[in-house]
This record gives structure tokens, sequence and C-alpha cells, in this order.
RNA sequence: GCCCCCAUCGUCCAGCGGCCCAGGACGCCGGCCUUUCAAGCCGGUAACGCGGGUUCGAAUCCCGUUGGGGGUGCCA
């Protein structure tokens, strides 16, 4: 019986949680549930300088809301830099590392002057420097040779010795670098699969080399498919709409990020694309992971949120579009509740609620002028307005409901010579000034329904008022 | 520049030597349904980058090439 799998995400807190990291973070959770292995999360927050703690809440938090649940509590590097200088002290003791005074800009203009390939040019290499304060550590790489290793994802991958700088473990500040902390703690956390984005591909066999030098064994790794904009460049917060909380504030549920999310690099055998995630855990294989780079879709994202969003309960779907609509306000939730299905079944995301169904909230309707032009210009429209004017105002509160409301709007609409060729009504010419009188917009819920939830007072109000525009 | 990775419709995914003159999904276009708009249903559009091999047979294997991406920090 081989060990438990074993597995982690490492985010740095310099930004919040974005989609490429919930990509990652992604994968790493279906791998661990998958296989009854361990999910854990690691904080890699070695660089005070760029260290941002309390993005740290930000990406936990964006984590919890998706669903991704780590196992036990999250590891910060910077409780543990002792464990890295421990380390470091065995590779000096060993010869692998060495000490190093080059500045930065002396190791840059060196480069500069001597061209070819840029990096360290191993100048203190063998000047025998005794480790001190203001002096980096580097790791003497080989000078022969080759690292290399089976990418579950992506198969052999190997580096020539002859291509890797002598890279930095410790900062002159005394502070580890990402390479040092990363592959000690994965050893330390007994990390059994190494599951991150492709831009860490390059990064791997230094870790290997530290790895091989600690003695500390190798796992495994898979290389996930980077996630790229339009553009196809690498996802950028900088210049790409990519804040996991953004989503979250914009009204997308959560299964159905998780969801596209999985379908990005991965896709299930039968080919059913929206299903339950506990489906996806058990299909999930990183055997099966593209490794090219996947494009991350709004429009796809959006679509897999309105079948979400549709497949919710009348009531699950009130709650949870609730803290779309304005709080507070008692005639908001009503409203919410009065036409929920309608709603439901005519938004892609929970942001699109409110200009629904704001004219039932609202004490006049937000009118929408072009909108207003167009049905006022209409054949029939003063007609039909008072012809449903006086038929509304004879139903009465206690028989105000869609079916009646229906019926009277078919008799204006037959009274102002909107029949067809069998003489039927034509609703769709009939509704159209009613609905922007009644609504302040040319779509929207179905009429009969809106005015039935709007009641028979405030429905007339704004007929008659709509009347009054008309000459 | 150098190193590494990648390569099927516009996009995401399927295809792992014959079932493929390539399938599904999003998008787009058209139709049906219909009180608007959606949803739903039906139909259409559209791809194996190129060149060599290997093989009876290649989208599938190999080589090259072209193109794209990533890395190249005392960031992670």
């Amino acid at each position: 019986m081989p060990e438990a799998p074993r597995c982690r995400f490492a985010p740095s807190p310099t930004g919040y949680l974005h989609v490429g990291g919930a990509h990652s973070a992604l994968a790493n959770w279906l791998f661990a549930r998958h296989t009854g292995g361990t999910f854990l999360l690691r904080i890699e927050d070695t660089d005070a300088e760029r260290n941002r703690p309390e993005l740290t809440e930000n990406v936990l938090e964006m984590l919890r809301w998706l669903g991704l649940t780590w196992d036990g509590d999250p590891v910060h590097q910077s409780d543990r830099f002792d464990l890295y200088r421990q380390a470091a002290d065995r590779l000096l003791e060993a010869g692998t590392a060495y000490a190093c005074d080059c500045t930065p800009d002396e190791v840059q203009a060196r480069h500069g002057e001597r061209g070819g390939p840029p990096g360290y040019d191993g100048h203190c290499r063998d000047r025998g420097l005794v480790p001190a304060e203001g002096r980096a550590l580097r790791f003497r790489v080989p000078d022969s040779g080759a690292t290399g290793w089976t990418d579950l994802i992506r198969g052999e991958v190997r580096f020539e010795h002859a291509n890797l700088e002598d890279f930095v473990l410790l900062r002159s500040s005394g502070a580890p670098t990402f390479l040092l902390a990363n592959a000690v703690d994965d050893a330390d956390m007994a990390i059994t699969h190494v599951i991150r984005g492709e831009d860490h591909v390059n990064g791997t066999p230094k870790y290997l080399l530290i790895r091989g030098a600690l003695g500390s064994g190798v796992p495994a790794f898979a290389h996930m498919p980077l996630l790229v904009n339009q553009g196809r460049k690498k996802l950028s917060k900088r210049r790409d709409d990519v804040s996991v909380a953004d989503y979250r504030a914009r009204g997308y549920l959560a299964e159905a990020m998780v969801n596209y999310l999985a379908l990005l690099g991965w896709g299930p055998p039968d080919g059913v694309e929206v299903r339950p995630l506990a489906e996806i855990v058990d299909l999930f294989d990183l055997a099966d992971v593209n490794p090219a780079p996947a494009f991350f879709d709004p429009q796809k994202l959006a679509h897999v949120n309105g079948e979400y969003i549709r497949a919710l309960e009348p009531a699950a779907f009130v709650e949870r579009a609730a803290p779309f609509v304005p709080p507070g306000e008692e005639r908001a939730r009503e409203a919410l509740e009065a036409l929920a299905v309608e709603v439901r079944d005519r938004v892609r995301t929970l942001a699109e609620v409110p200009e629904l169904i704001d004219f039932l909230w609202r004490d006049e309707p937000d009118i929408d002028e072009a909108a207003w032009e167009k049905a006022a210009r209409g054949k029939g429209a003063a007609e039909v307005l008072e012809g449903a004017i006086a038929g509304l105002s004879s139903i009465g509160a206690e028989r105000w409901e869609p079916g009646a409301i229906r019926t009277v709007v078919e008799g204006a609409a037959v009274e102002a010579g909107l029949v067809n060729a069998e003489g039927r009504p034509q609703l769709a010419k009939a509704q159209a000034p009613l609905r922007v009188a009644v609504t302040g917009r040319a779509v929207g819920p179905p009429l009969f329904e809106s005015l039935a939830a709007l009641g028979p007072d405030r429905t007339l109000a704004r007929l008659q008022a709509a009347r009054a525009r008309l000459p």
C-alpha cells in the first residue's frame, strides 16, 4: 500500500486570489480528494518587502468560498526561517553552497560587459568568502550533467546544468528565497505531489538540485497549463479581470466558478461539462490534463453560471440573489420573491437581477427614453394604454392576477386594431407600450406576472402617467 | 539571445494507429416555440500549422520546421 498522497497550494500573499491561483488550487484539491490524499495550504511569505499580510485573509476567504477546504492549519513560511537557515548551513558545510558578496547591480553590470546568457557568472564561487551579514548564499550548480524528472502532465523534462546559474538560497538579509523555502518545506511537510502552474517548470531543476543535496528525496511533479487572456498571454492582475472576489461580487456562484475552472486543461471522458463537483472529483485525473495553455473565457463562464442559477430551487435563488438587491429594502425582498422563477430563468449572473425587478421597489419607474420613444411611436400605443387603463380599473384588487390582466390586455389590443389575420390579438405589439410605461424598459420578466406583482394602484398610476405623455 | 514547454473548429474539451472526409460544449448564424427578453428544441458555421519519415494504414508515433507561450530577480 503506497503512502497516501499529500499535496499543497502555496500562494504568496502579494495579491488577492486570482483565477489562475484558484485553478492551480483546484487541481491540488481535486487530486487530493480523488485519491483520498491530503490537501495542505502554505503561505509563502518570505519576502518581507512585498508581503501584504492582510491579503492572506483574502486568499483564505476565497478558497473557503470556492469550497476548496484544506486539511490542517495553513503553514506560514515567515514562522519557519530557522528551518531554512539550518538547511542552508548544511549545504554550506557540504560545499554545495557558498557565500557571495556581489550586488545585483554588479551581477547585471558584468553580464552587460561580457554579453551572452544573463544570470550570475560564478564570480564568488571559489573566493572562499565566509558567510556574513550582507552576503548572500548561492547554490553551487554542478558544471556538467543534467537534472530532469517525469512530469505527470508533460512527460520527460531535462535541463543541462550548464544552462543553470548558481542561484541564491539566502538573501544578503539572511531571508530565504522561494527556491530554498519551497524545497525545504515540501520535504518537511512530506509533500508527495507538487501540482503547480507551468511558470514553475524552469525552477524545478533548481528545486531538485536542492532536494538532492539535502538528501530529502523527490516528489512527483505536475505542471498545470497556464490560464491565458484573449491575447494568449499569462493572466495578469494588472491588465486582466481575474480577481476571484470580483467574480463573487458580480454574481457568479462558487460552484459554477469551480466547475468552469475544472474544464480548463481538462475535460470529463463522457463530455458532460456541467455537473456536480462530486462527479468531477470522481473523474479527475492529472494524467488527462492537457499541457497547452487555456484561454479563460468569460463568456463560457457566464454560460455555466447561468446553468447553475437556473438549477437553483426558487427559495435558494431568492437567498442567493438577496444580497444583490437593495439591502434592508422590504419591497426589494418581496419583489424578488414575487418573480423569483421568472427572474431566475433570465439571468446569467446574480448582478443582473435588480435591473429586471427594480420597477417593483422604485416609487417611479426609471424610464429608458429610447425604449419609450419607440414604444410610443408604435401603432395603437395610445389606444392600448387607454384600453388597459379602463379594463384594469374594473378588475378589482381581489381578482388582480395574471390571467385577468391578460384578458384585459387582449381586449385592449383588439380595440386598438392590433390583430392578426385570424383576428387574434397581437400581444407582442400590445404589451410594448405597457411594459415601458410600467417597468421603464423594453425587456423584462413576463408582463402579466409583472403587473400582478406590482398591484393595481401603482400599475394604473404608471399607465395614466404614460398616457399623459402621449399627444 | 539562451533555456524549457506547447501545437485539433474563433474558444474550451474529446480523439491515445484503422470505428474520423474528426465528435461535444461556448460563441456566432438561421428556424421553431413565444406577451418582450431569456430558456428550451431543431439546423448551420468552423479545425487536425507546414514538411519529411515510420506503417498496409497517422489527427494519433518519430524528426525537422514554423508559430505560440513560459522562464531568464538577493519576486514567488
